[in-house]
DNA sequence: CGCTAACATGTTAGCGATAACATAATATCA
DNA sequence: TGATATTATGTTATCGCTAACATGTTAGCG
């Protein structure tokens, strides 16, 4: 296989093969300027003819923007992770945007400022913080958030003045599940929740025991076991719980994976789902549905959070062009109850 | 909120406040060069104090390199996809390259040449496309490729003369199972095929008709059905199977999304796994193993697939920077059978 | 017919960095 | 001690493009 060493064709190889300035060209590549019906044809053709394909670096360069929206991510092997992604790429790429990707697993906070850094060298006009908020990883936030000279968006963090986010709306999505296992005549509920470091997880169990309270039910912390999301630690939990609650007759599981295990171990253990114990999860992955009984679930739309959270950002990057002031807020998205037989 | 018009900390602004040359800050910040103990303090302090960060924009157009990998995917949204991009971002981010992602779904190829043109427009220095091949939707290489001058490397494809691909042994893939399935005493099986548009659910049939015929055993067509890769499509596709093969005593299924389906439609018929049906899925996903009852599949490391993907188009790029002659090959990666409680 | 406005094109400068070359000071060695 | 190598720094010319300004040409109007 021989290299090709043909040179990059550049704008002034078509000026020169069109015999015009290289303006002209620029002219003709961007539209909406001056240029005679005539030398138009021409530069087209020649451009055609040479394969001519402007360098976006270049006008980066000279126009400072990019057209391109860092990402942060972090738990891409996880459906959910890359749902938000794929959100986030639709809508940037309607919006005539690309994606800079910067995966940021097990990240200390040293590293944050790398990634930035990174991103921002190479211009990009916005940054979309797609790592969930685990502990105190967002910290760095405070210090370095106003050196950003871009704007930002965060995804699935806590609510903060003065800073952009969207999440799902993690505290109506637990009660929701409460609310429904509470309206099926359940008054023993226990809850599997996530790892407590992540603010999702909290939201949801907080939701878990602000309601249970307010309907007048008890909300031990014996009621409640701690998972790490995953279907193996999901099975952990369920038997802890069933002995640190063994009348418990209904259960509210952070996410669908681990009340996947939770309907195995059920099914094991000869206990009857839903009539001994009624299960509700949190997702909605697409398996959920043709699980053993069917989950019923609280569905999160990941994929809009990642369009929503692209639209935001743009929308934030054509104000900052036009000078406009912007007001900081934290959206929320709904989530949805899908009932199915795992409850009723 | 006030936006800040502070302008961008550039090379110059370095070099005046340190009094000495932009060529020097330069070889401050690449090292390896001749800089005094004494200059390089002295600029240090100033990068620090003025929190100079390099354009990797500009420096990219002079060097002709950017050191960012284009990478083109296709159905995010799926588990597989997405482990595999996560795959592809951990090692480039290892070897130093940022990604530029392009997400291309229900594609035609005329927007192929778009997807090609902005990867390269932004100068990068190799792509990776992890879009699966699905129909002819791979046709435009046979005009297009020669005219792209960076190294590609292609995922998932059915190996081409002169073109790099890495994909899943799937003939592997299938064939185990299979033979697994034989060595459990099983002699009726049946195949649940992916979509028979893709090249990955062709190859996992023709292992299971090919080891089939090899055992001296039937695999006619009423022995198949095509799902679509869903746990929607599963069931169905189970449903019709079990009317045109009905004393079929094992089925592989073309992946674990559908095999669940199986395995829940089984259970509801009371047909039961796997003392009367066996069933062998695909792709290992994290909760076959919580499935009931678990699930015997095929292992493939789709976060494997994305490393090597990465780290050999850098072994390209390299190889062509050093105008060394690179050689197009095939790269398989070997599956691994997981066996669990619903073969045996 | 002269004056302005719209159209059409070209020229120059510069985005922020590095390559390539030039220069000067010091160190090393025959 | 002069020649050569090493170290340390600066100058100039791009990379490929567009902004900003300049200049000409044609059209429209009172």
């Amino acid at each position: 296989m021989i290299s090709d060493k043909k040179k990059r064709v550049t704008i002034k190889d078509v000026a020169q093969a069109a015999g015009v300035s290289t303006q002209t060209v620029s002219r003709v590549m961007n539209k909406f300027s001056y240029v005679s019906e005539d030398t138009r044809k021409r530069v087209e053709e020649v451009v055609e003819r040479l394969g001519y394909n402007p360098s976006a670096l270049a006008r980066s360069l000279i126009q400072r923007r990019s057209y391109t929206l860092g990402v942060v991510t972090s738990g891409l092997k996880h459906i959910g992770p890359s749902r938000t992604l794929n959100g986030v790429a639709d809508k940037a790429d309607e919006l005539g945007y690309m994606l800079l990707m910067k995966e940021l697993d097990n990240f200390d906070n040293s590293r944050v400022g790398e990634a930035i850094d990174s991103l921002l060298a190479r211009q990009v006009d916005g940054i979309v913080w797609a790592a969930p908020e685990i502990g105190d990883n967002h910290s760095w936030l405070d210090e370095r958030l106003d050196r950003i000279p871009v704007p930002v968006i965060f995804l699935s963090m806590r609510p903060r003045k003065g800073v952009f986010s969207v999440a799902t709306d993690n505290y109506q999505g637990g009660a929701m599940a409460i609310r429904h296992l509470l309206g099926c005549g359940r008054k023993k509920i226990g809850h599997i929740s996530g790892p407590l470091a992540w603010w999702e997880a909290v939201e949801r169990k907080r939701a878990w025991r602000e309601t249970l309270i307010e309907a007048g039910l008890d909300a031990r912390e014996e009621h409640c076991a701690e998972g790490n999301w995953s279907a193996a630690s999901g099975e952990q939990a369920f038997i802890r719980l069933l002995e640190s609650y063994p009348d418990m007759d209904a259960v509210f599981v952070a996410n669908d994976q681990m009340a996947l295990s939770v309907l195995r171990e059920a099914a094991r253990r000869g206990v009857s789902v839903p009539s001994q114990l009624a299960v509700v999860g949190f997702d909605n992955i697409p398996e959920s549905a043709y699980f053993h009984p069917s989950l019923t679930t609280v569905f999160q739309d990941l994929q809009l959070l990642g369009e929503q959270a692209a639209q935001i950002v743009v929308e934030m990057i054509q104000a900052r062009q036009q000078e406009q002031p912007t007001f900081a807020q934290s959206k929320f998205i709904q989530p949805a109850l899908i009932i199915r037989e795992s409850s009723q």
